[in-house]
DNA sequence: CACTAACCGGACCGTTCGGTCAACTTGCTA
DNA sequence: TAGCAAGTTGACCGAACGGTCCGGTTAGTG
């Protein structure tokens, strides 16, 4: 059996138009932005976007697995940083800047169980695991904060940020502020108690 | 002119179950949950749902506003508590654990601009203010925390909680007091640095 | 009990969506 | 440059949606 042949260029120049122009529709209308729009923003048929991506969905895991992949990166440069804390810090703080720029953490929800993405949550998630070990060892976080802890409250600050219609572009500067203050080692903390029910 | 009619007993009785099942289905499969799935649940025609509230966005703007003047009235309540810090603990952690029970804040997204979904939440909010004031005042939070900054993080630690499918239930606890502990007051604390741009 | 206004139900309508397909065009190779 | 596989296109399809409408039903009144 003979190698398949690389792809064109044409092809390759059209899914890059295409995952473009998708993380834009998607940030601007949420998943519910059509395929039809995504394919006129890249200039191109909507036939096209099904050849590239045969649902919507697989369409929806190839920006996700881009977006990690990024992150995945950035995690694995840090681990060679020698300043542990400042490396946790500037992990935490790109997260918070790429949802800033583009809030795509909705699609998650659609495709976050396809396989690929899975596959690259879990690279991403082994960076993090790494770095905050490598934090808290340095005395830099609570020992008992774990890698799933920050890869959860890394999402908080945009997102609060973004419930409100006229906060200031950098408000998340201030909530990622509060919440690493809340990870630093202090002693022990008491968990508040059970929940109140409502009148 | 006469005073209109009361309601029937059977408009009343329709109307309470399907603001319930409007909930549940909503909380189910999210905002696109379908009216004729609604009415099913609630045991009504369709027609019935479009009798009480004329579009889907107002059914969302009456959940909306039910659930927000159920933390207003407790906010009131918690404004004669003799313990300030005691009683923002206890609003965020009832908070919290509604949203626990029923995540339903991205309905705010579909709805949050209609006047009387904005009323309740000036509403909400005004409370929110004052228990904060309060707090600030007796020195549990730090002096510069508003109430915008506590209702917009005390919606992270349950969407934070909800963004990994096996995480343990009151997992929100967790993350609630990490942030309190961010909160607290102790001395002024630098924000972070611009954010670096990925790789 | 009889009457009526309010209420209910579900067939129906127009629109929009994700996805398919067959005819057409184009980049690569020999 | 000739030929063809790969790529592109937009009309088209069935499904599902929000919302309308009117004939039948029922709760409350006098």
């Amino acid at each position: 059996m003979p190698a398949s042949r690389p792809p064109r260029a044409d092809a390759v120049r059209n899914r890059r138009r295409l995952l473009a122009a998708a993380a834009d529709e998607f940030a601007e209308y949420g998943l519910d932005a059509s395929v039809a729009d995504i394919a006129r923003r890249a200039g191109v048929g909507k036939g096209t976007v099904f050849r590239h991506f045969p649902t919507k969905d697989d369409l929806v895991a190839a920006i996700l697995t881009d977006r990690m992949d990024d992150l995945h990166r950035l995690g694995e440069r840090l681990l060679e940083s020698d300043d542990p804390g400042a490396a946790l810090h500037e992990f935490l703080t790109a997260a918070a800047a790429q949802r800033q720029e583009r809030d795509l953490s909705f699609l998650a929800e659609a495709a976050g169980s396809m396989p690929e993405v899975a596959a690259a949550r879990a690279r991403m998630m082994d960076a993090i695991d790494r770095i905050v070990a490598r934090a808290a060892e340095a005395g830099a976080i609570r020992a008992d904060v774990t890698g799933t802890d920050v890869f959860l409250l890394m999402c908080a600050p945009n997102y609060v940020a973004g419930s409100v219609p006229d906060a200031a572009p950098d408000l998340w500067c201030r909530y990622l502020g509060i919440i690493l203050d809340g990870l630093r080692p202090e002693g022990a903390r008491p968990l508040p108690a059970a929940a109140p029910t409502l009148p």
